[in-house]
DNA sequence: ACCTGAACACCGTTCAAGT
DNA sequence: ACCTGAACACCGTTCAAGT
């Protein structure tokens, strides 16, 4: 079993690439367990690797979370931007469809979800990536606004308020729904992304409320 | 130094009312460090007591949590019929005052709207006077959207979308402003409430889309 | 350069024992 | 009935030592 240690940078000593292997093993602990459960050494168990070797890679337990949130940030933003994508141009549904491209991502990822916005990271002024990842999210929600604004079809606002507006309801219901707050009576067989798509509505018709608004008959899939 | 022990029922052998005098530690030990800090042992510290004492009053430390989230959400409801109180009966205004109140909460004590909203609970459904609790604030809201729809001036739609969106706008807003995830360009010397106002206006300018709508001029405080 | 084992100071939880 | 001390199995983190 004397494995040639040859071909150039093969395996250092174990893994060659642990620190990966660690954000994978965690990040299916997480999605397994919830983030609340993890701990660093039951991470370095399914690695395969002792305890204290994760601080070769991370100086805490906090980084390693901090990482994670990041990775999650970039995934979303990149969700938001492809379903922009798919919507032909009109600037209206592109933001709609963003909304349901977050709401899903909450939805389906929850304890990712956990992580980019709990409080398991005290302070996230200590990670500029963190930080750079999660205002490149809110940017694609907030060039989009500034689109709709352009045409002249969106109430004269400050595009600021907008922006929080459009963020603060697709978190929201991604967050009820994802740490299972919606009323039970009504989370039985809900198909998740119509319900995104009626709320998401309504913040519409508050935004477009001009004189050439279209009357807006939601898409009631309900 | 020896008491009587008399006048019935006067502080058995330590305290008369640990369990209470836990509950208020540890929510000062939250508001100060975050839940995500806070210890049982240290808790039992802070109150003079042995560690293992605190099993004699919750089964375990998710009971502890569970309770003051419950707290949590009769003071949310408490705060939101109280400002709604306060608007002279006009179901919109109504609806709005409650949505900032909703939103003070958040701002005043984002810590325990983590104990409230965040995964330190796995299973929600072991404690049904947390579920009930949660459940009357949401009443709040939807009774509230209700009133709107009896006078008329909504749009027609199902209640409890609306309802839905009327939630998850302030829920959405409270936690991101709570998490510290309004950019800081912005967060720098702002008003909370009004920011508020702004941001729930407009969702409140979808539901009003009648004919009878006013034009609704949002007080721009900002 | 990367990994390990032993050690330290903490946890949550249990339990036999005290008053 | 209510509280305690000792114990158990875990943590996160550090550090000297190994290859």
């Amino acid at each position: 079993m004397t494995m040639k240690t040859g071909t150039r940078a093969r395996r250092a000593y174990h893994h060659g690439d642990l620190k990966n292997a660690l954000l994978n093993a965690a990040l299916e602990k997480i999605a397994a367990h919830g983030a609340r459960a993890l701990s660093l050494r039951e991470v370095a168990r399914a690695t395969g690797v002792s305890h204290a070797s994760t601080y070769r890679h991370f100086p805490n337990k906090e980084h390693l979370l901090a990482t994670i949130a990041e990775q999650g940030f970039r995934t979303l933003a990149e969700a938001m931007r492809a379903a922009a994508k798919q919507c032909g141009g009109d600037p209206l549904a592109m933001l709609l469809a963003t909304g349901v491209a977050y709401v899903d991502f909450g939805v389906s990822r929850p304890q990712h979800l956990q992580v980019m916005f709990g409080d398991l990271i005290a302070n996230r002024d200590h990670y500029p990536g963190l930080v750079a990842a999660s205002r490149e999210a809110y940017e694609v929600l907030e060039s989009l606004v500034r689109k709709v604004q352009k045409t002249g079809r969106a109430r004269v606002q400050s595009e600021r308020i907008v922006a929080l507006a459009a963020w603060a309801q697709v978190h929201g219901l991604a967050l009820l729904i994802a740490s299972g707050q919606i009323p039970s009576e009504s989370a039985d067989r809900i198909d998740h992304r119509a319900l995104a798509v009626s709320v998401i509505s309504l913040l519409r018709d508050g935004l477009s409320g001009g004189s050439d608004a279209r009357p807006t008959r939601i898409r009631q899939r309900l």
